[in-house]
DNA sequence: ATCCTATCGTCAGGGACCGAACGATATCAA
DNA sequence: TTGATATCGTTCGGTCCCTGACGATAGGAT
């Protein structure tokens, strides 16, 4: 059924080297492969269209995320946004000097304080994330509809099993 | 044919959010799932398992390099571990603080440098790797050997469309 | 009213990460 | 031999990223 894809040069090399040593290959296989995807697609996407608007990865989902839900206090926005309290600090400072973000205090909570988009960071979000979408698309090109759900689902599993 | 897996809440939420925008869903859903799987996965293995020596996944990574592969230059090294040049700089430095690797200058160019592992480095990895592995079969325990390969298999593929 | 404890966001310190610029070395042409 | 050009690893400036510690605020119990 499934067609045959030939393994990287690097993948092939590691294989034979681990090889005899009582290495689960598959899983092997699988949870590396992960790593390598993400981090050229990452790397793609930030320096073809990220970097146009001066936006890391993390600036860019912190961003995304205040599209979609709206204002939201620190603490959910950096669990919804995968990064810490303290990395929200730091990525939420740089896009308030990018004037894509703003602080806010909390009306009945001294403790809290409420992060929400400019207009200028709403704009450039709803500029980003068509062509942000058209690149998630042509990297995945090859892969029919089926198996583009069949990746989700099993990578939905593996988030369900490590916690995420 | 596919089991039915619920959806993260982020997942369903941010589809209701995005509809009707003329998004492609099926890419939206791999490639972020991609990061998601990712970013939960190393976290938990620096947590649970290289924060014990000191590494960083990265740190890891190269070493695991060495280990393989035997010395490398920085060129290649960092090639091959997915990270610039200059942050190699700083990786091999923080090895060489551990007492996991070592610089060595080219015998006949003067420019390069080769870097290898030392005999601790090599026998941490060899204690840490196993351990890797079994992590890894743990993460993949409730995806089929099948299933497995797919996702390998479809990761590869976006891998050769995007030029990792 | 005053503790005790929990929770908030931030800061400090250290490492990872990148692109650009740099000094050193190599190579090739004239 | 000298000069132009390419390539090597490092440094620099800026951001990301974490853990741990911190001051401030909140809220319950006494």
């Amino acid at each position: 059924m499934s067609r045959e894809v030939a393994l990287t040069r690097e993948e092939r090399e590691a294989r034979a080297q681990v090889e005899g040593l009582g290495i689960d290959v598959d899983a092997f296989a699988a949870v590396s492969n992960v790593f390598r995807v993400a981090n050229a697609v990452r790397n793609y996407m930030e320096r073809n269209l990220l970097a146009e608007y001066r936006l890391s990865f993390s600036g860019f989902t912190v961003l995304w995320v205040l599209w979609v839900w709206g204002p939201k206090e620190s603490n959910v926005l950096a669990e919804e946004s995968g990064i810490s309290k303290s990395t929200l600090t730091g990525v939420v400072k740089t896009l308030e000097g990018l004037g894509f973000a703003a602080r806010r205090p909390h009306a009945a909570d001294g403790r809290r304080v409420l992060v929400e988009a400019t207009d200028k960071g709403l704009a450039a979000v709803r500029e980003i994330f068509p062509r942000f979408n058209a690149l998630e698309g042509e990297i995945t090109r090859d892969l029919t509809t089926e198996e583009r759900e069949e990746l989700a689902r099993a990578l939905r599993v593996m988030l369900h099993t490590v916690g995420g």
